[in-house]
DNA sequence: CTCTAATTAACGAACGTTCGTAAGTTATTA
DNA sequence: TAATAACTTACGAACGTTCGTTAATTAGAG
């Protein structure tokens, strides 16, 4: 399918220039067509990223939902270290996570409110499954504290800070070292000793 | 100085809408002027941004480098919290701190390699003078742990995600909840008990 | 008079978008 | 089955605008 090909360009130049710098001259031109033929699949530019954005979304929440869904319940050590190598291995191997961050971070101002609206939409769920989570590990004793939100919210940062360096993405050998420094500190943080 | 009144102007544009989005002609409208003259000032777009972004490495860098020499060696945590605090104030007071970070994050394509120096210059003059402080507080057994690069590493992946929340923008509340977990559950892992 | 700063004018190039058209494919009708 | 209608996909050409940049010219200050 054509309109596949041209959201998997757009994914890509999108990524790399933001919106502003991304031209659908060189969209097309990466699958081969004209800029007019994008018109054919999407009704303009706006039309064919917020596609893209839908899809980076979708799949962005689908990977955690289905990450939590299937790991070991009885295991939070194991259960939050391996998603951050999901994460590490997500942003990786294809482009909508890094799509999806740089476009979160700073939107183009005209759709500021649109790209708002679903980041919030996101996160609240994503919080909503891990502080589920946490509530479980606390009450089984598995971790320390009372409330949920201290654990999720910290936990979260660490996720922030990983993906941080993934922006930066230069260094993959800092990228570990900071990651086994920030979890061996948040992991101390959080645990019975 | 006419050339401040540019740059601040051009530090303004390229905050909210990137290199590509932020035009000379809006730029130049902003202080009254058409952008032909910004020539007179400026060798062009480039340099412009160039030298821009260069301010804004020397403030923020100049920023750290004077707390951590005028802060009370002898109490890391008030130290490192009220880092965090000027990171925070300085992220709302003007504009330099977010320009900087998008542009390390996510740099206009033909400028990556010059823009990437400046990045992990001061990355590593910024791990350093941490480092150093750290180093003095394990000695001096005020926090626990032998090599201070973890403790380090640890606190700047606490910066990140204040970063982080700050460039999201939208939700104070959310930024304090979240600093108070990253911050509790980081003082944790550091700190004897 | 000189120098700098700002202007007007103009440049080629690229931008997103629209139009009309020509194929190719699919669906409908006779 | 054959003919026709409708729809999809792609293209050339052109639209008006904006982009960054250069050149020549004017206004103002020392």
């Amino acid at each position: 399918m054509k309109s596949i090909e041209i959201k998997d360009a757009a994914l890509k130049y999108f990524t790399i220039h933001g919106y502003e710098g991304a031209s659908l001259s060189q969209i097309a031109k990466d699958v081969g067509l004209k800029k007019q033929s994008i018109y054919a699949h999407f009704k303009g530019k706006d039309d064919l990223f917020l596609q893209v954005l839908r899809d980076a979304k979708e799949m962005d929440l689908s990977s955690t939902v289905q990450y939590f869904s299937s790991v070991d319940s009885k295991n939070p050590e194991k259960a939050l270290y391996g998603y951050l190598q999901l994460v590490i291995d997500l942003f990786q191997k294809d482009e909508q996570l890094k799509f999806w961050l740089r476009m979160s971070f700073f939107p183009p101002a005209h759709l500021e409110k649109v790209i708002e609206r679903e980041v919030t939409d996101i996160e609240e769920k994503e919080r909503a499954i891990l502080e589920g989570k946490f509530q479980e590990w606390i009450n089984a004793k598995l971790i320390i504290g009372d409330a949920a939100i201290t654990p999720t919210f910290a936990f979260l940062s660490v996720v922030d800070s990983v993906l941080v360096e993934l922006v930066y993405g230069n260094d993959e050998e800092k990228l570990k070292a900071k990651l086994a420094a920030a979890w061996t500190v948040f992991w101390r943080g959080i645990s019975h000793q």
